[in-house]
DNA sequence: TTGCATACTTAACACCGTTAACTATTTTTG
DNA sequence: CAAAAATAGTTAACGGTGTTAAGTATGCAA
């Protein structure tokens, strides 16, 4: 079985290829202007090779997009042990923000880019990744209403609008809507400030 | 001059047949989906007719980004008028969202989409709406903090903030995040409610 | 009437995603 | 061991894209 595996391996090791070179080019350029054959020529193979790993671009899209939720996740993991609902959901926002600006490609991939899904089933499984995130934060959210760390309201609706505010920060560093409007002093630790002043006045609204 | 006259304004008629065809099907299909032959056909011209008016299909992003930017600042206006400077911010935040709900491609076009610029000056020239957009949140945000109606802060970084918070949920919307990871019941006024529960937050912050 | 500008079209180039048909090579089988 | 079949890759092609160059009518000026 030597030789089969070895094989399997190969096969194996040239769609891991064929994904970095798709991973850096979407990043780099955008899913847009990639195009299947600098993906192809940066592998060193014939563009329609790429067609035998994967069904079209938009499978390698898929690819990527749950690899990328895979990489926030395992960000998102150690702060399961922060006890402190409120410590943790400020930790939260602290890691999804640096999740964004580290990897804005990246970013970009998950939360922005109209992905071009057609299969129905296909777009239902591209966000349980998602979906197990946010159940994450609802979950941290209900917890610290519970302990009255912060203040009672519908956890689902305040999850969605802490979501939104780091989305929002995120969304317009990737998509550099911040730095034409912020004075120059200020751009640096933009989003830093930002989310500091968010969870202070999260915390401050306890009664 | 009456032929000359005639002849201008046919000249501007043929302009704005290629915006208003070009800005349903970007609307529509987004802006790499559309193609210049399809703007062409629906006018019933040569797609290098478009060429003749409009330097690539750039330009033509460029002219509809203006024009929203407008229709946006329009809405805005009347809200000049409101006297109480964190009820006006309530509107204004009421106001964006509708427009991005009303307008999700033409919201789409403005705040998310990579615009394809290449002239910088042009890249400058493009944000100055959106800058004036902002520089009047700023001076609401001021306003309302010396008459100590939204607690004292940085006003430019509690702007950001705010527009974060706001762009991050007509984001979501937009590009359809949302629906698959709120719970149904919710979906109807999710963005109502988190904007209510937000302004909300910001009154009480009043300490 | 000739010449020229205007307004538009056709033809073409180099690229795109994707499919079909082909070619080596390796494995399986009679 | 030879023939057949499966494997893994290729080239060529189709219909699409943005964009440019060259060509064609039409109307106006000299």
């Amino acid at each position: 079985m030597g030789i089969a595996a070895r094989k399997a391996k190969e096969k194996e090791d040239l769609k891991k290829a064929i994904l970095d070179a798709a991973r850096e080019l979407f990043i780099e350029q955008g899913y847009d202007r990639t195009s299947m054959r600098m993906i192809a020529q940066r592998i060193a193979y014939s563009p329609t090779t790429i067609y035998l790993y994967f069904k079209d671009k938009d499978a390698i899209f898929h690819a990527l997009h749950v690899e990328a939720f895979q990489l926030l996740g395992g960000r998102m993991a150690p702060l399961a042990h922060v006890s402190d609902p409120m410590e943790r959901l400020t930790a939260m926002g602290k890691v999804y923000l640096e999740f964004a600006q580290e990897n804005p490609g990246l970013y970009d991939l998950m939360f922005i880019m109209k992905a071009p899904v057609q299969a129905l089933d296909e777009k239902h499984h591209l966000w349980e990744e998602g979906d197990r995130v946010f159940q994450v934060l609802v979950a941290t959210v209900e917890e610290a209403m519970k302990k009255k760390l912060l203040r009672k309201s519908d956890a689902e609706i305040t999850s969605f609008l802490i979501w939104s505010t780091v989305h929002g920060m995120s969304a317009l560093f990737v998509r550099d809507r911040c730095f034409k409007v912020i004075s120059e002093a200020k751009q640096a630790t933009l989003l830093e400030d930002s989310l500091y002043q968010f969870t202070n006045w999260l915390r401050s609204l306890k009664p």
